[in-house]
RNA sequence: GCCGGGGUGGCGGAAUGGCAGACGCAGAGGACUUAAAAUCCUUGGGGCCCACAAGCCCGUGCGGGUUCGAGUCCCGCCCCCGGCACCA
């Protein structure tokens, strides 16, 4: 063989002159439909590119160069979210510069992604920790700031010993660090906190207007957990009568009132703390309260757990309809931030309470019974019909939900699982957050004219032993004056988490140079909203909350001109090691792409993850299943040998056509392993013809330009002549005419067994299948001894005859 | 416990309610070769029958059902993967 595929020069060549010709540049052409295509941004570590990443974006370059050739305007952006703790933990060990190091990172990143002739954008190329950047996401975090949403508080926050850092709620993994693994702690601290829960009830409700895989709306629905209910107003009493304060539970069965036995407290509500000196067992519950909350969380939270609990001793609270006095208890089951912090306890209705009770030896009231009037087993968890509940009786529990909430003074409340976002971490390597503390104005933020606030440079890169962020230590870079007074003030030393810049990137690849705003409008105007998102299952709950907040925040502040970011989100199966077990660094089980790029060519790469199983389900990786695809193109190369002018067949032009309707159809649906199954058996159908119609060929090549595109820009020009480029040519129609010609096969069944299978022309009459069918002699001689009590024919598809024994 | 996704050959998987197993991998047989690799051709769920040709039975996690016809729809279960989980 003369020339044999060599995947070397063609895909060096190739990838040279769509640089050169700048061919995958996006412009806002406003007479064409536009279609803004968006991958996960990558992290740039030093392990370098992984397999997974090359999924989700072969994936969309497949879809990205086919709506290219369609005729849509295409954005298929390419960025780096390159802030965060394992390059300053690499920094902290080397003491080189994090700065450096990402470059360095960044640079591999870039040649390996540019060795796989992935069509993106490199002019709309962005680093979240470009100061150029950054600048407007701290100018974000001050619009923030501006309206309230962003503010300081002290709190307890979820500390990993381990990194020194503070961390979200949702950072936290059954209990341990999400980076380390080892089990969280807790601490008080102030930080800056982002007000999402401001905006949770759009986060939740707005989920309907979106296109996201179902999995990932169930996630951001629980992670938001709404829950209806009222806040009821419980009078607390010393023992004597004397009133001492209220307090408010929260409760989604008001229904359930007149079976409260008692209340409780979590140990951090403030309630204790004041009444702490009118007690009189105040050591005995100071020592619970503080064991309380030296427990980690997961030890607090661990199901199955025995509750505990400790009365308060000489505080009474009085029931709101009855005036009954009630027992008032602390315990750790009690979560301080849902809710109100306090639960009115009815044992017989609710799984908890009835444990406690059990263990308190409290008095256990029914106040509903079921429906149906059976007795049930307490607690009874579900709704039912009132009893033992004076004027309510006989209301269901949903009509008594309402009355009872009215006639006791409480309102209704919705609640949310959803927390405010622990926004500060205690770290260098992050955008500096752009506030100041003065002791006369307090917090100020810097004037947005002076951003960006570069982080500076530093020798040493470990947060100090009281877990401050290492700037703490730049007592020059810390002392500053204030915005507002222009007296001595000092800065934030703590950073944002590096959620912070993946939260905005979309709208910045629109317009990634702008000076005078984020992005312009007008860019914002055409690009947005992102059409298709595709990326990791595990980025599905939180950065998609994050960014869907501050999208929604941006939109109110009138910045972007979409409610939402993203109007579809999909997600790529995790590739597993070939024996099925998770990649990772520490097994030493992972597949390094340059390998196999080296050893088998990008095409081969590309086109074996996208055929190596459904799209969105975990597949293995297989070495063999690479070589398959590596031979399917060596097959397609050797059809341009026996190329000859001529035309095809009908047989072969039906069978061009059908392909192209199915990987038209199929890249849309992201079902690419059938899309290059279909590639094969057309290949397949070549093989066997003496000579390859030219037209025939092309087809191929032009079908094959989105999973190997670099094979198909060689192959097309062969038979195009010196200089074509096709990703320049339009993406090939199929003609339903030419599909309905010819002799479709129809199966026939006796009794819905398939017995024989006759061939008629397409679009016959059920009458002449009939017929057809009772010709052949195979089904002749079955149904000889039989009687025909029925037939259904499927034009194209089948017929039934559906017979009995004759006696 | 709740939610989401799955269960089809030796393996990855395919199949608008209409010929189950496309396509790929592994395997078997053959051609080419001194030989091997590569390549090409044939075969390829299990079983029965069989010189051959043909034919028959069983088969999509399990049990029912709907239908002329079920991998696909309905009811009841089992198992695997992922997420959430003392949320009042």
């Amino acid at each position: 063989m003369a020339h044999s595929y060599d995947p070397h020069t063609i895909e060096a060549k190739w990838q040279a002159r769509w640089a050169a010709e700048n061919v995958f540049a996006a412009r806002e052409d406003l007479g064409k439909r536009k279609s803004y295509l968006l991958v996960e941004f990558p992290y740039p570590s030093g392990a370098g590119l992984h397999v997974g990443h090359v999924r989700s974006y072969s994936a969309m370059d497949a879809i990205a160069r086919k709506r290219r050739r369609e005729g849509q305007e295409v954005l298929y952006p390419m960025g780096w979210d390159a802030f965060g703790l394992p390059t300053e933990n690499y920094a902290i060990k080397t003491g080189r510069p994090p700065q450096e190091i990402t470059q360095e990172n960044i640079a591999t990143f870039r040649r390996q992604l540019q060795s796989l002739g992935l069509s993106f954008d490199w002019n709309r190329e962005i680093n979240t920790t470009d100061p150029s950047y950054y600048r407007w996401t701290q100018w974000i975090f001050i619009q923030l700031f501006k309206r309230g949403l962003a503010y300081k508080a002290k709190g307890w926050i979820n500390w990993c010993p381990s990194c020194k850092i503070g961390l979200a709620n949702e950072e936290v993994v059954d209990g341990g660090c999400e980076r380390c693994g080892a089990p969280v702690e807790k601490k008080e601290r102030e930080q800056w906190m982002l007000r999402i829960t401001a905006y949770a009830q759009r986060l939740y409700d707005d989920l309907d207007t979106v296109d996201y895989i179902e999995r990932a709306k169930v996630g951001q629905r629980n992670w938001i957990g709404p829950s209806k209910g009222a806040i009821i107003p419980f009078a607390l009493a010393g023992e004597e009568g004397e009133g001492k304060e209220v307090v408010e539970v929260f409760t989604t069965r008001a229904d359930t009132l007149f079976g409260v036995t008692f209340l409780v407290l979590a140990p951090e509500h403030p309630a204790v703390e004041r009444l702490l000196s009118s007690l009189s067992n105040r050591d005995e519950v100071d020592d619970y309260v503080k064991a309380a909350l030296k427990k980690k969380d997961f030890e607090r939270t661990a199901e199955g757990k025995e509750k505990t609990g400790i009365l308060l001793k000489g505080i009474i609270a009085l029931h709101p309809a009855t005036k009954d006095p009630l027992p008032v208890f602390v315990a750790d089951y009690v979560l301080p931030h849902y809710g109100t912090g306090a639960v009115m306890g009815v044992p017989a209705h609710d799984e908890r309470d009835g444990e406690f009770a059990q263990r308190y030896h409290l008095p256990i009231k029914q106040v509903v019974r079921p429906h149906d009037g059976s007795v049930a087993s307490l607690p009874f968890a579900q709704d039912g019909v009132l009893v033992n509940s004076g004027q309510f009786d006989g209301m269901t529990s949903e009509e008594a939900r309402k009355a009872i909430m009215d006639a006791v003074g409480g309102r209704e409340h919705t609640t949310y699982r959803l927390r405010d976002w622990v926004f500060s971490r205690q770290r260098y390597w992050g955008e500096p957050i752009p506030m100041v503390y003065c002791e006369r104005c307090g917090w100020q933020p810097l004037p947005e004219e002076s951003l960006p606030l570069e982080l500076p440079e530093l020798k040493e890169y470990q947060p100090t032993e009281e877990g401050d962020s290492p700037l703490a230590r730049l007592e020059e870079w810390v002392r500053t004056t204030c915005p507002a007074c222009g007296g001595p003030a000092r800065r934030e030393t703590d950073v944002m988490p590096n959620w912070a810049g993946s939260s905005w990137y979309y709208l910045r690849y629109t317009d990634p140079y702008n000076n005078e705003a984020l992005a312009s409008s007008e860019k914002l105007a055409y690009w947005m909203p992102v059409d298709w998102y595709n990326g990791g299952m595990e980025h599905t709950t939180l950065h998609l909350l994050y960014s869907r907040f501050w999208h929604k925040f941006l939109y109110d502040i009138g910045v972007v001109p979409t409610q939402e970011p993203y109007a579809r989100r999909t997600s790529q199966g995790l590739i597993l090691a070939a024996d099925g077990s998770k990649m990772s660094k520490s097994k030493g089980n992972t597949v390094n792409p340059d390998e196999v790029v080296e050893q088998y060519g990008a095409d081969t790469l590309r086109a074996y993850e996208m055929f190596m199983g459904p799209f969105d389900q975990p597949v293995a990786w297989s070495i063999n299943g690479l070589v398959g695809i590596r031979r399917f193109l060596e097959r397609v190369w050797s059809l341009l040998e026996r190329v000859e002018e001529r035309q095809p067949s009908q047989e072969a032009l039906t069978l061009m056509h059908r392909t192209i309707k199915k990987v038209s159809e199929d890249i849309e649906a992201m079902k690419f392993n059938t899309a290059i199954a279909a590639l094969m058996e057309y290949t397949n159908a070549l093989m066997k013809e003496a000579s390859i119609p030219k037209t025939a060929l092309a087809a191929l090549f032009s079908l094959l330009e989105p999973f190997a595109p670099h094979i198909a820009h060689e192959g097309w020009e062969r038979l195009a002549g010196k200089g074509a480029l096709l990703c320049k040519e339009p993406w090939p129609q199929w003609d339903p005419a030419v599909l309905q010609e010819g002799e479709v096969t129809v199966a026939v069944q006796i009794n819905g067994k398939t017995r024989a299978t006759v061939s008629v022309a397409a679009g016959s009459t059920e009458e002449d299948i009939h017929k057809a069918a009772l010709a052949h002699p195979r089904v002749a001689q079955a149904l000889a001894q039989q009687n025909i009590q029925r037939v259904v024919v499927v034009p194209g598809r089948v017929v039934n005859f559906v017979v009995r024994e004759r006696q």
